[in-house]
Formats: C-alpha cells, structure tokens, sequence
RNA sequence: CGGGGUGUAGCGUAGCCUGGUAGCGCGCCUGGUUUGGGACCAGGAUGUCGGGAGUUCGAAUCUCUCCACCCCGACCA
C-alpha cells in the first residue's frame, strides 16, 4: 500500500477528550474518531488492526471446533421478555420501537436469540454437543463510556453460545474455550492472566476472566507466582496465618477520641498499629440493621457479602438509622454494648486487645476482646479484599495484587436458560432433557486498545506484530528527487509486495522527519529507509520499532534479512 | 443517577473576573528557499465564540435555560 493511495491522518497533539495513553495514541495515530460519547468510527488503518484480531479469534475458534454464525443485531423484545431480562437488563439495553410500535432492543448480548435457534433446531442428543460463534457490534448504553474504544457503548465482540448433552460435555468444551483463549491472546503478543471470576449478571456455575495486565486496568486481580491461582479480587481469597489468639492481657479502656472518625485517624491518635482496630459498618437488610466488622485495614467486598443469603441486598445505613439504633453517629460505631446481629469477617476473629467506636461521639475504646467484652459476632464469613502478600489459599506461596483489563471471559450457564426457553433434546432413553450451556466472549475492539495500554513509547505505538496494521514500512528519503532512490524504492516496494508481506510505502513528498515520526506513532514494528547515501555504498537501513539502534543492511541481503524478521519472530 | 468540570477555526489553547464584536501555536492554501528526525521566509483562507432566551446603546464576556462532552463513583467484553 502507497501512502499516497491510502489515508492516514496524524496529530501531533491528543485531543483533550483523551486520558488514557492507549486513547490519546489512538487519537494520535488517527484509528478511531469519535463521533459521540462510546460512539467510534474505525478509520481504515485501525480497521486493519480490528480485522487482525479478528482473524486470530476466527481461527482459533473454528480449530476449537464452534461453528461462525451471524445473529441480528436488532432483536424483538418477546424472546427477553420469555427470560424475564427485558426489565431485568436495565437501561443499559437500548430499547427501540419499530414504526408498528412493536418493542426491539439492539442486542447487548445474544443468549436468548441463540436458545431460540437452537431450541428449533434441536431434537436429538445425537446433534449435541454445538458451540456457535459470531463477531458482531453490540450495543451497551453504559452508564459512563470512558477510556475511548476501552469501555465504549458500540463495541465489537466475539460471542460463542455452547448446548450440552450432560455437564461433562460443558466441561470439555469450557477446557477448549479455555485453551482456545489462551492460543488467542498468545498469539496477540499480550501479556494476560487467566483467573477466577464471578458470574455476575448472567449468572451460572463457574467462569474465568481473561485480563490483560495493565496499570491503567480497571479490575485488580489476585494471583499467586509460585502456583496456578488467579481470581478476581472479587473472589480472591486467602489464607490466614495460624496464630494462636493471645490471652487478654489489659482491661477495656475508653478514650477521649475528638474528631478520629476513620480507622487511619483513630490508629495515629491512640498510636497504634492500623491493624490493631476494627472498622465498624452499619448495614441494613430486609429491615434488619447489621453490624460488619473488619480490620482497619482491610476493604469491605461487597460482592462477598451480598452472597450472603441474609444479606444479599443490603444497603449502607443512613445516618438516621444509625442513630437511632446505636445512639451515635458513624465514625464511632462499634461493637461492644449492643445488642445488633454483628458479622464478622474471618481475620476479626484472630484479633486481640483491639480499638474500636465506643457508640458515643468522641470516644473509641481500647483494649477490646471478644467474649469478654462483648459477645461472639453472631456470623463470621470472609467479607474483605485480600492484600497483596497474603498467602495463596492454596498455600504455595504469597499473593500479588496486580490491575488488568478485561478482555474475554468464559462462562458455564447451566441450564438457566435452556429451562426459560424449553431447549430441550431427547436423549437415549427418549426422555426430554434440558441443555447444559456454556457462553464464551472476547471484546475484539477492546484488546486493540489494550495491546497499546501494554505496547507503547515516547514516540507513539509499538504493534505487536501479529495486530500491526502493516508489517513493513519503507521509507525512501529523496523519493522525488532521485531517480536511484526511485527506481530502488520501486523494486523493494515489488518485491515485498510479491511476497505477500504487507508493506507500507512512503511515498508522500515530505521530509524525513515527518515520515518517521509519522510511521512511528502508528508503529509499524519494521522499517527500511533508503536513501542516495545508503544507496551509494548498495546498502539501506532497518530499525525495528523496538530497536534502540538502526542497522545498514546490503542491499541485495535486505529481502532475506526482512524475510527472517518477520517469519522467526 | 450523584459529585466536579469544560464547550472559542481541523487539533491544542488565550481572551471571560473588570462587556466595546476574537488572538496565538500546530495544521491547511499560494509562492520561494530547503530536504537523513515534526524546516524557513513571505503572503493567505478558515470562527453561527455549543443552542436559545434575556439584561445592555453594545455580550465570547453578565443572567436564565437547554444541549453536548470530559473527569470521580456504582455496571460490564
């Protein structure tokens, strides 16, 4: 491809819309444009990078064994409605009505529409087990797009529905999404971390994320180096160190504590270590006040909580509630003298002669033990976030807390919705048997943004070679003054073009500076210039995007030399 | 939805407080000089100052209102 046939469009300052450098690079390198909040178009260079990844997702999921099909992007309400998501979904579904008034959607997700086409389908075990696959626009009005393609409304995904004869069938498959993802992102040139996730919404049995690792990730997850566990910081657990509780060994002490309404104040003002207090949260479920308690340094997990049946949708107390159950005000609350169900988490238990609220503003006690000064919490379950270099719940080594950027998450459904929407099969014995299902997505445009997140320098992109939208630029300096330079240019541009190896060709009629920088922002991660001084001596240059150095390479060596850098790599 | 902020040329911005009809850098166009790391000189074009209403002799500037976008929190590929 010639420069001057193609369209690029540069800009040597980010838009100020941009905060992420994947964003501002993007921006910069003229990928995407934004035409409203979440709304991008792909510009023909950052469509080549789409298509890319697109074409490593294909492959591996057509070696996997599921089968490519493409579903309407508009969908009528009724199927929605047969699950009950039509309410359940919420505003992020774009509702839109036809000019008969009737109600459609534009599809966030597709379970329901692919239950539908199976369920039609389907009669026999013998047909079973199916994994379909489609790449396709999908629309989520999310509350606040942020971070440019990262979390956009219009998003391009890859979404595999799986049917299963028996759960053992949904293993296998979930083994070979599992494995296929990890081929994928292998082969994107990503540094990822499969781990343990949470259903969430969709709901089901058992799920892991893909996470790119990235600082400016959104979701902190949890692994441990020295073995094979990951999770989510979500589902993160711990081990806690076996410690025998010390004996109390002073006696409940109250303390004037003016204006210390955190653990991290209270800690400083009585001079004591952060996790010597307990943070004490009112929280209100069917009507019912709870007390949680954690370690002043510990993070409440919400999610751990709701998954507590009694708890399950408990909201913070309001101030008002508090007062009128604990007589003071938050900042002091605390444990002891009330008789308020209290829930504990797990590393509360290991604690002694700790600090907590008094129930009276301005005071905090000290020197607090359980059974003696109060009675033992009613519940104690793991409520918080582990921390990083706590030991791994598998005991093999110490945890790390790292941030990553969701890019495919795989799901096992069960037969959730095969029950909604009657997909059933008869099996051996000629009986009707619901389907086990598995779904499995991959955010296509996301991990573009992602690979920069991961990929980049001072001087723009550097692509991973397998999404680069060119593998090789070529650079001629005096194109339009030399006819040496000209006429080699031409020749190398011929050759490489033969070869089937994407290559860019320089051809604008600019100076140098501004084709290198150019070339380098988009990052093409190889570059040949040539020039009449090069040319002189029959050689020309090469750089890698990466190389911190370049190299004169013979002339008649080059193609070979290009050769080797592309296929060893 | 709650909290904070911004809208001035394609991009980045000054001007707004203290009203007098818009300036700068980059980019763009023309001519010339340049040509191995975002060139230089000379000339030039481009603005419903987010929209509407109001105050005023006069509004980018003050007031009201609507809209869009961005940032911080809860949702998710």
């Amino acid at each position: 491809m010639r420069v001057s046939q193609f369209f690029i469009s540069t800009l040597k300052e980010a838009p100020a819309e941009a905060e992420l450098i994947s964003h501002k690079l993007m921006l910069r390198a003229g990928l995407i444009k934004r035409l409203g909040s979440g709304l991008y178009t792909w510009m023909p260079l950052g469509l080549r990078i789409l298509r890319k990844i697109e074409n490593i997702v294909r492959e591996e999921m057509d070696k996997s064994g599921a089968i490519e099909l493409l579903m309407p992007a508009i969908q009528p309400a009724e199927l929605w409605q047969e699950t009950g998501r039509w309410d359940v979904f919420g505003p992020q579904m774009l509702k839109i009505k036809d000019r008969h008034e009737h109600d459609f959607c534009f599809g966030p997700t597709h379970e329901e529409i692919i239950t539908d086409i199976v369920r039609r389908e389907l009669s026999s075990y013998r047909q079973l087990p199916l994994n379909f696959y489609q790449i396709q626009t999908k629309f989520r009005d999310e509350i606040r797009p942020r971070f440019g393609v990262m979390r956009a409304r219009e998003f391009l995904m890859k979404d595999a529905y799986s049917f299963h004869a028996d759960v053992e069938s949904l293993e296998e498959t979930y083994q070979l999404m599992y494995q296929a993802y990890d081929r994928i992102f292998t082969r994107l040139g990503l540094i990822f971390r499969a781990v343990a996730a949470d259903t969430g919404a969709i709901g089901g049995s058992g799920s892991h994320e893909f996470h790119v690792l990235a600082e400016s990730g959104e979701d902190a997850i949890a692994f441990c180096p020295d073995s094979d566990y990951a999770a989510n910081i979500e589902l993160a657990t711990s081990l806690l160190p076996a410690k025998t509780p010390q004996k109390p060994d002073a006696k409940i002490q109250k303390i004037h504590t003016p204006g210390q309404k955190t653990c991290v104040d209270v800690a400083n003002f009585l001079n004591l270590p952060l996790q010597q207090t307990i943070k004490t949260l009112a929280v209100t479920a069917n009507s019912t006040l709870y007390l949680l308690l954690l370690r002043g340094d510990h993070q409440l997990n919400e999610l751990k909580v709701r998954k507590i049946p009694f708890l399950a949708d408990f909201e913070m107390a309001s101030e008002e509630t508090i007062l009128n159950e604990t007589g003071t005000v938050p900042g002091y609350i605390g444990p002891v003298g009330l008789a308020t169900k209290i829930v504990a988490d797990k590393a509360v238990m290991e604690m002694t002669n700790f600090a907590c609220g008094a129930n009276e503003e301005g005071f905090h006690f000290t020197q607090v033990n359980f059974g003696h000064d109060f009675k033992k919490p009613d519940h104690v379950f793991d409520i918080r976030n582990v921390l990083a270099g706590e030991l791994s719940p598998d005991g093999k080594g110490n945890l790390e807390i790292r941030r990553g950027i969701e890019v495919g998450h795989i799901f096992k459904l069960g037969t959730k919705y095969s029950e909604q929407m009657k997909a059933t099969y008869l099996n051996k014995l000629g009986q009707k048997q619901n389907c086990e299902m598995g779904c499995y997505g991959i955010g296509i445009s996301r991990i573009v943004a992602a690979a920069i997140e991961q990929n980049n320098d001072d001087q723009g992109i550097i692509f991973p070679e397998a999404i680069a939208p060119f593998q090789l630029v070529i650079i001629p300096i005096g194109l339009h003054k030399s006819e040496q330079v000209k006429s080699e240019t031409e020749k190398l541009y011929n050759m490489f073009t033969d070869a089937n190896i994407e290559v860019l060709l320089d051809d604008r009629d600019e100076r140098p500076g501004v084709m290198f920088v150019d070339m380098e922002l988009i990052g093409i991660p190889h570059r040949i210039v040539l020039g009449e001084r090069g040319l002189k001596q029959s050689s020309v240059e090469y750089k890698g995007r990466a190389d911190k150095n370049v190299q004169t390479i013979a002339l008649d060596k080059i193609n070979t030399f290009i050769m080797t850098k592309l296929c060893i790599k």
